[in-house]
DNA sequence: CCTTCGCATTACATAAAGTTATGGATCGCT
DNA sequence: AGCGATCCATAACTTTATGTAATGCGAAGG
């Protein structure tokens, strides 16, 4: 019953298998997201270990051997097994949704709602992945995730989606403190360095709203969160992108500068995956958080 | 069906099947040939690839998690049903030597030899192929192929080689049976019908041999074997291949109607592939057919 | 309290796997 | 006939996965 002895390396089993799959090393190799160098390799490893020739090389082309096809259909079974189980084990945490989303969002939306929707729904756990690089639906393990963007998306459904509104916010001290008025060069900007093209700088601010003002940025930050907790310290006027910082205006410690808000070009979506398995569970939540989102 | 995305590391699974069946991270770590710190690693790396735990760690114990038990069932029906074809298709083939030849040299030359052979070779089963058509030792599935031809061969490393001499032969009634001297035209000729340049017929011996002879042959066969088997039965003259011809020669069936023997300008050839894998087993028998041929 | 035992962890070593660059062979096309 | 395309093979080098030695921790039992 000792497998590591009897069996060959799993690499090249697993090779194999997909070499007799597509008929091709090199077809086999993109699947497997290897050189055909490496398929070569492996295949001849094999060979050598076995003893047995698996495939006869002809131009351009390959046929595989009788114990290949022997082996191959063997292989094929077992790794479906073994990838069925495998995925069936992993989604017996069927009550563990996932979410996805870019930091700022996790932290001024998604993380004050969380409390709610688990008053409501109790047998649901909820896991929260923040990362401002994108979240990719099709690597698996993200059950529902919340992209700032436009459609369509490869690698997503869109349950749902809700544009925002860009406005100057500052703190009520910082309000207080500076004349009243249209905004000037006197004023302390704070500025968020995000490489994106669906994000908006103060420049960009002001060239959509038509203002003739040179905004030099007293402050700049590499996260929003951090941009928008100097803005409510009292250090300056950031941008405040109205979803994300509505809780700050409701609770005072935010006031907009505008009455004026712009509106933004892309929007926020909640999103399930098209090509990895749902979760009942998570399509629930993905409802549940769809209508937090558009309310 | 990528198995490759969609299964974990094929190490950690062998080690987790291995565990859960010594329920012991050290047991199986012996068993596998390995160190506790590995098997500790590769399940440490699995429950983190899954998210889920596959052991609860006790006091100097373990117990599997019930996705431990689901996932190693699996897991153990799969790596017995490739250990068990790896197997199959190795042993299906490890003693089994295939001897690709003619028709005629099977029959006249081989077969008579195969049980001395395998007298002194109890362990190694041979198996031959007979076809008149060229063996493609490329195709793969012939270990050793017998080539009557001239070299170089591109699919094939010449072991041995053997000339030969072809002289006329009749049975012994027959030769009693005809006036006493040269082939005249009056004899009976049996000719073999073959496409192959190699071959030789009645007018191209009789022009060899720079006979005056008009051979209009009496009987023709398809076959080597027949035309060989009607020869012995008295129905008239063959040519014959000295190698292939022997064993009735010193049985008396056969009489040569000359003391001299042409030289043949093809050879026989026991050869091994170039390509396709060789078996320690056909270079051995390879080696034997060789003495016997030359000797 | 001390010892034992079995898993965990860290820093390091190396075997296995993968890559880049190049070659060879055999088609088909001009 | 020459050239280009295509697909597998191979060698030298690089990267990743796996394994090791040393050590630690914790919970029993004597």
């Amino acid at each position: 019953m000792n497998f590591r002895r009897r069996i060959p390396s799993l690499t090249a089993l697993m090779t194999l298998e997909a070499v007799l799959r597509h008929r091709s090393f090199t077809a086999a190799a993109i699947e497997l997201g290897v050189t055909q160098a490496a398929v070569s390799r492996q295949i001849a490893a094999l060979e050598e270990e076995l003893g047995l020739p698996m495939f006869v090389r002809r131009h351009r082309t390959i046929e595989p051997t009788a114990e290949c096809l022997t082996l191959g259909t063997t292989l094929a079974q077992s790794f479906a097994n073994i990838a069925d189980t495998v995925d069936a084990v992993r989604s017996s945490q069927q009550d563990v949704v996932t979410i996805g989303a870019t930091v700022a969002f996790s932290s001024f939306w998604l993380l004050p709602r969380l409390a709610e929707f688990r008053r409501e729904n109790s047998g649901v756990q909820i896991r929260v992945v923040s990362q401002d690089a994108r979240i990719d639906l099709d690597a698996g393990g993200i059950d529902i995730a919340i992209r700032y963007g436009r459609p369509p998306f490869a690698d997503a459904t869109v349950v749902a989606s809700q544009e925002d509104f860009v406005v100057p916010v500052c703190s009520p001290d910082y309000f207080r403190r500076r004349l009243s008025g249209d905004l000037s060069e006197t004023d302390e900007f704070i500025e968020t360095d995000v490489h994106d093209r669906s994000w908006l700088s103060w420049p960009q601010w002001a060239e959509k709203m038509g203002r003739a003002l040179r905004i030099k940025p007293h402050l700049r930050f590499n996260h929003y969160t951090e941009a928008i907790a100097a803005a409510r310290a009292g250090q300056g006027i950031a941008l405040g992108w109205r979803l994300l910082v509505q809780t700050f205006l409701d609770d005072g410690t935010l006031v907009a500068l505008e009455m004026a808000e712009m509106p933004t070009e892309d929007r926020y979506h909640v999103l399930l995956p098209v090509r990895t398995r749902r979760k009942p569970a998570a399509e629930h939540a993905a409802n549940w958080f769809a209508n937090a989102l558009t309310r």
